[in-house]
DNA sequence: GATTATATGGTTTTT
DNA sequence: CCATATAATC
């Protein structure tokens, strides 16, 4: 048997030696999916001779996608692995229809438009179609659009569905069907799709195209699907359409994890899996070797909430471990506070690296205060998620440029640059020109490409004309330069690069440092040598890196072993696990968020998050919650989360304080959330003057507190941290938290000597040298 | 047409 | 609070 056989248990090997056939895998959290996705892979091409060609693999990101190549390529030793079609859905689907697209109407380049894009093209719409975007909002309306694509409903059979008309017209937005098709046609028009088209015009691909169908049925033999709790109809419908030849489709999920039908997905998909296939062998991976005991219970007691799902108990043989830490805050900044205090306490006392932790929070908003404490404790730190480098303002208008020359029909693009830098084509002309390409039917840069014969003003029209050269010598270029060398004239020719090199504010060096590194990664791109079946469609050219980098997350590019504390939602956590796992913001409104507590079906999706936020932790798990944070920049009460509710208390610990130990009550009955309730007097009723928490109020039960409270010390000005290799006891000192006190004690090895000093504000304190800043005091 | 001041409104999660 | 949209002013 070989090698890597042995290392599975009998479960995972069953899944991995079933060859042909459809197959499910429930894999529970930690149950070691990925392991038995490779390995499958792996044992396919190597016990089964499966053409590595033959093999298409769909997973959630980029990153899972090029790990899950790399683990192959380290088991089999060789390197076929990059062989294999490996990605999300989104890439896969667009570098197949990079190839197919003239065959729907579309150009080989044509552009993806980002979320950004696709609802400007929404609001562009709903302008030109008379409606007011009040009513109209093109967020909602938007994700009306792309709710509709995900189910494979395309416009003309919305306008016709009774369902979603009445909707529609119950929440008085009877014309968003109408709405619907004009933006179907403008994108075709502009040449573009967006995320959700990549799905659905695949689907319209296959479907109406027999002979791609079968070349890419022949092509994939073999297909496996990662994540599938999260998949959504239109993926639903394509995965049966290209495994209906072979059938061997291999799908892996929990529906525990199920956390993304705001995007479509439904966990239909893995009972309908059952239905559609015949004989689908069904694999549990119930053995979780990821969390302690404790950390695993109270995540199976918590998913035991939701009465929809499928029956697994998961086990773990991992030890018990710690109990839970349950720790309250005051306000959002003092939990901030809490989880950077415990962090630098943890690496000292447990030897962690700052790349052990991470902090997950519900919403991105949430980020700020855990930044500015980490930041302030001088605690190297990376947020995932939130505005990703390529949204940024100055990176899409320099990507804009790049746009507009490989595909000329993209007016998102074209509209974001015609006037930046500044060349004297305001809004009356582009509002102008705009008309004109709509009236007679021609794409807004073919407007402007013959402006003369439109009547512009003379300057207008010059300024106009100097555009309109100026991007076809870009053209030009781009025949004979690679991607790189034309971003560099294109920076040079628009001043862009030079403007931002002489804006000296700290974001104007912020935002010229940021196309500095664009240029690194169009660089990065034309040099890498290129993966052998992308030459199927063509180059690695221009078109090929734009399609790309939309696609890509911030997630991605991760440099995986820096050490930093990762921030992110729980929804970028997936799939992840960290030694140390802080959750915050463990409050109604929050998490359960307020806009998911309508229906039974919206709370438990948010059970299954905080199930999916429990068991990323391996070994030590906090969950926090605050009394009132700034929302709207004004601060708000909130009730602890019901979800506490739900733990059981003998896995709990609440006696954790940030390190300063506490005299608290521990009665052994109630459940965490009950305690709390008592612990405050009858809960968060009791209202606090904004602001200041003054520190002697302090209930009946303590309930632990992030910290002990510290006397605001303002450094001195002339604050700088001494040497203290050499400090002695006497000594006279200031810390910058601290305060001024005098050195009682000294211990500790020489390696992590420990100062005992009694300060004049906050008492006696030890205090370890190597991480504090002291400044000695001369003395007299 | 550009620059600056004021108003509004939005936070759920992401490819 | 923050970012974007509109109005006001040059």
């Amino acid at each position: 048997m070989a090698k890597y056989l042995d290392e599975l248990n009998d479960p995972q090997r069953e899944a991995v030696l079933h060859k042909d056939g459809p197959i499910m895998i429930i894999a529970g959290a930690g149950s070691g999916k990925t392991k038995v996705l490779t390995t499958r892979i792996t044992h396919l091409m190597s016990a089964h001779n499966v053409d590595s060609f033959n093999i298409l693999a769909l997973t959630f990101t980029n990153k899972a996608a090029a790990e899950m190549k790399e683990r192959i390529e380290r088991i089999l030793g060789n390197s076929e692995a990059r062989n294999l079609y490996v990605g999300t859905f989104h890439s896969v689907f667009a570098r197949i229809l990079r190839g197919e697209a003239n065959k729907i109407g579309y150009p080989n380049n044509f552009t993806i438009y980002d979320t950004d894009d696709a609802k400007s093209v929404v609001k562009t719409v709903i302008n030109e179609l008379n409606l007011d975007d009040k009513q109209y909002k093109p967020n909602v309306v938007y994700n009306r659009i792309s709710a509709a694509k995900n189910a494979l409903i395309g416009p003309a059979e919305y306008a016709t569905d009774y369902g979603l008309q009445q909707e529609d017209a119950r929440s008085n937005r009877p014309m968003i069907g109408q709405i619907y098709d004009a933006y179907s046609k403008r994108c075709f028009k502009n040449g573009a799709m967006d995320f959700d088209d990549l799905l659905f015009k695949m689907y319209i691909l296959l479907k109406n195209h027999p002979e791609s169908l079968s070349k890419y049925q022949h092509k994939f033999k073999y297909i496996l699907i990662d994540e599938y709790q999260d998949t959504n109809p239109a993926q639903y419908e394509i995965i049966k359409l290209l495994g209906a030849m072979h059938e061997n489709v291999c799908v892996v999920g929990d529906d525990a994890q199920s956390i993304y039908s705001f995007r479509g997905a439904t966990i239909e998909n893995i009972l309908q899996f059952q239905k559609d296939y015949d004989d689908v062998k069904v694999v549990k991976l119930e053995q979780n070797y990821r969390s302690t005991k404790h950390i695993l219970n109270v995540a199976n007691e918590i998913i035991s909430n939701n009465k929809n799902q499928i029956e697994k108990k998961l086990f773990t043989d991992n030890d018990e471990g710690e109990k839970i830490k349950l720790v309250r805050t005051m306000t959002d900044n003092d939990e901030g506070k809490m989880v950077a205090d415990t962090i630098q306490e943890q690496k000292l006392r447990n030897h962690f690296f700052n790349k052990d932790f991470a902090i997950l929070y519900r919403t991105n908003a949430q980020s700020r205060s855990f930044e500015e404490a980490l930041r302030r404790m001088g605690i190297a730190y990376r947020i995932y998620g939130g505005m990703s480098f390529y949204q940024r303002k100055e990176i899409k208008d320099f990507i804009a440029y790049l746009r507009i020359i490989s595909n000329t029909r993209d007016e998102e693009a074209l509209k974001r640059i015609i006037n930046y830098p500044g060349r004297g084509i305001g809004k009356t002309t582009i509002d102008k020109a705009v008309l004109l390409a709509n009236e007679n039917n021609l794409t807004l840069w073919e407007v402007l490409s013959n402006a003369g014969i439109y009547g512009f003003r003379s300057g207008t029209l010059e300024s106009i004309d100097g555009f309109v050269t100026m991007i076809k010598m870009f053209q030009s270029e781009l025949q004979k330069k690679n991607a790189y060398d034309l971003a560099i004239i294109v920076g040079k020719s628009t001043g862009i690069v030079k403007d931002l090199f002489n804006d000296k504010t700290t974001e104007g060096l912020a935002r010229y440092e940021n196309v500095q590194e664009l240029l690194n990664s169009i660089k990065e791109f034309t040099e890498t040598p290129m993966n052998e079946e992308d030459g199927e469609v063509g180059d690695k050219g221009l078109g090929t890196y734009l399609q790309q980098i939309v696609l890509l997350t911030d997630a991605d590019d991760d440099k995986e072993n820096a050490d930093v504390v990762k921030l992110m939602t729980i929804h970028a956590a997936k799939g992840l696990e960290f030694p140390v796992v802080f959750v915050g913001g463990l409050e109604e409104t929050l998490f359960p968020n307020a806009m998911s507590i309508n229906t039974r079906e919206e709370l438990e999706e948010e059970r299954r998050l905080f199930y999916v936020a429990i068991t990323r932790a391996k070994t030590t798990l906090y969950l926090s919650f605050s009394n009132a944070r700034y929302r709207f920049g004004q601060l708000q009460q909130n009730d602890p989360s019901r979800f506490l509710e739900e733990i059981p208390e003998l896995h709990v610990d609440r006696s954790y304080a940030g390190g300063a130990t506490r005299n608290n009550a521990n009665s052994n009955q109630g459940n965490a959330f009950q305690r709390m309730q008592r612990g405050f007097g009858g809960s968060s009723s009791v209202r606090e003057p904004s602001g200041n928490f003054p520190e002697k109020k302090k209930p009946a039960y303590s309930v632990p507190q992030a910290r002990p409270q510290v006397k605001e010390h303002t450094v001195s000005e002339n604050f700088v941290a001494s040497d203290t290799s050499n400090l002695q006891e006497g000594q006279k000192v200031e810390h910058q938290k601290f305060g001024f006190g005098e050195v009682k004690k000294m211990e500790g090895s020489s390696h992590n000597p420990i100062a005992t000093i009694s300060f004049k504000d906050n008492g006696e304190k030890k205090i370890m040298l190597n991480y504090a800043k002291l400044r000695i005091l001369e003395t007299e």
